[in-house]
DNA sequence: TTGTAGGCGTTATCAG
DNA sequence: CTGATAACGCCTACAA
């Protein structure tokens, strides 16, 4: 049913394969005008007579006609594809991002070109490199570490949409989740439910997410007036065992705690696993709280209390600014604000 | 402007690339050889004398000449890009598996380009279309719902793996992971540890990794000698939830069930989840048994017992046999065996 | 408003 | 072995 389900392309000549075979010549041929007239009414690049226009079209669609991306990268006219520095093209958060991203790109007839940076500086700019070299119309870049200063070059050649940082340039929009607050609003919750002996899990130090959420732990526990105590926070590498050994280091240093924050939802499991070991029950003994929201989170056992980020739906508003800017225009997209999540692995403190 | 940005083209140590400015025009001027026949020395088509060649390779260095993958595609050669048809970019499972894609090109200096069918073959019908409108080199097709036709028409024209099924034609390999065995190991493990009474959580019908599944535990059940019970299987969709209402509907037919064995991780999330509502405890009152072995299973609260799919290597299999393919010879990649992981989700049945 | 001519950077097809 | 000479399919002046 597949095939058979689409006569009129199946009847096609050649070689049986639909799209793309028609060129422009051929509408032009059919049409009875000449290929730079049809370049124009596919482009908006001038007036054409309404005659002539639709002439073009009925040819257009007789032949089933679609420009060659191809052909027109190499005129120097849009490639109809942007391209998309990630970090990972697995882990739950980038792929939620990029999804987004290629849904909102969809539509408007732009694809994706996903390519992976790996934390690392010099192979971002690599990435970057091979993107232009294969003439993307723009650049998304998620959270990388490419200095600001290489970002607001190649913005002069291209448009630029990242996230994770706020900078501004011509032809540059940034999209920045605010960590800090996220962190903060968890750190508030937990304090909310009594608990006043929080114990955290850092991130990455060379993370600009980490430290920010750091930041944002001592914020919560400022404004409630609880004492920074340093003994308190543990630096892991946001993943799973970075998790179980940051709660091992916390239980040994003998001090009292009621509540774990981690830096990101990985972590998270990874403490819940290690108390687990212990014996010691989220949230009846220590509540745990993650972050990012991973899809993960909500079916853990027990959900996990944690901050959602918006990755899906910040790939759709990086992807929406691209478009904006492609189009001439200024984004105005803004991210949203973090949210505490409410699940089962958070409880008043005991007393 | 563009240029005079760059100060520190020449300091870049390591890669020392610059971005692909430099034509094959310029080469041919510095090294007084004619555009052809530096193409020649590119693409290895045709003998050039070991002078020339020097001279050549000297300028290209020299220059930080870089093809230009767009001009090439155009001029009828190869794009350096192969189109990867996934279900979906999110999803640990084929993030892992595009992951593995993009490592084992990489160092070919192909780059692929990811694109998502979402389950539907009308929309793959689409993506395939589309990829070979960009003129992608070769198309890897991970588990689609195409039909085998379609596939092996597309092969005539260009190179295709396809995983997920067993398919031979000329320019098609196709990398099959055996489900079947797969939930055989599951099944037999559980009865290994002296369950008789196992639940099953089945796939969606209309995926055949799903089938696959059910009869590989039909087939566990039987070498042992215990009959197939309908009423023991529940269908789901892939998805936790699907995990957690199939738990209630076991439960519900009040027969007695000390394993349950779920077709996909997701589902056994969901699963335990259900089961730790009705304080049901795993393994201590059910043992669980999952199948892929995505990343979370690892750090589950418990580790969950699963099949390993392995999806990261099957990437990179695929991708080798892609670039097998795009060389002229015969793919011969195998996919691993499936593994029975022992984690904590399971312990020997009562008595 | 429209057509013509040239070029984008490579590869392929010819002759030598 | 090597160099001209066409394409590839489209876009963008330039001219009409």
């Amino acid at each position: 049913m597949t095939d058979e389900a689409r006569p009129s392309k199946a009847s096609r000549a050649s070689t049986g394969h639909s799209s793309g075979r028609a060129t422009i010549a051929m509408v032009s041929q059919l049409a009875g005008v000449s290929p730079s007239t049809i370049s124009r009414v596919l482009n908006g690049t001038a007036a054409v007579s309404e005659l002539k226009t639709q002439a073009i079209n009925a040819a257009i669609a007789k032949l089933g006609y679609v420009p060659n991306p191809v052909a027109r990268g190499l005129a120097g006219g849009r490639t109809m594809s942007v391209g998309v520095v990630t970090q990972a093209v697995d882990s739950p958060f980038y792929g939620a991002a990029l999804h987004g991203i290629e849904v909102e790109l969809d539509p408007a007839g732009y694809r994706p070109l996903f390519i992976s940076g790996n934390w690392n500086a010099d192979a971002e700019a690599n990435c970057i490199d091979m993107l232009r070299s294969r003439h993307v119309d723009g650049i998304i870049v998620l959270t990388g570490r490419l200095s600001d200063r290489a970002l607001k070059a190649h913005a002069k050649d291209v448009p630029v949409v990242v996230t994770g940082r706020t900078l501004n340039a011509p032809g540059l929009y940034s999209l920045n989740f605010d960590n800090r607050e996220g962190a903060r609003l968890a750190t508030h919750n937990l304090i909310q439910l009594g608990h006043r002996n929080i114990g955290f899990i850092a991130g990455d130090r060379l993370h600009p997410d980490a430290n920010e959420r750091h930041e944002g732990y001592r914020a919560g526990l400022k404004e409630a007036g609880i004492p920074y105590d340093p003994t308190l926070v543990v630096h892991g590498e946001f993943h799973e065992i970075s998790g179980m050994i940051a709660v091992d280091r916390l239980l040994q240093s003998k001090k009292v705690i009621t509540a774990i924050f981690a830096a990101n939802d990985q972590m998270a499991f990874g403490a819940a696993l290690a108390l687990r070991r212990r014996s010691l029950r989220v949230p009846d003994d220590i509540s745990l709280v993650g972050f990012d929201d991973v899809p993960g989170a909500q079916y853990a056992s027990p959900p996990l209390s944690t901050i959602h980020q918006p990755a899906y739906e910040l790939g759709r508003l990086a992807a929406a600014s691209m478009l904006q800017l492609l189009a001439g225009n200024e984004p105005t997209a803004v991210v949203p604000a973090p949210r505490f999540i409410a699940r089962e692995s958070t409880r008043p403190a005991p007393g």
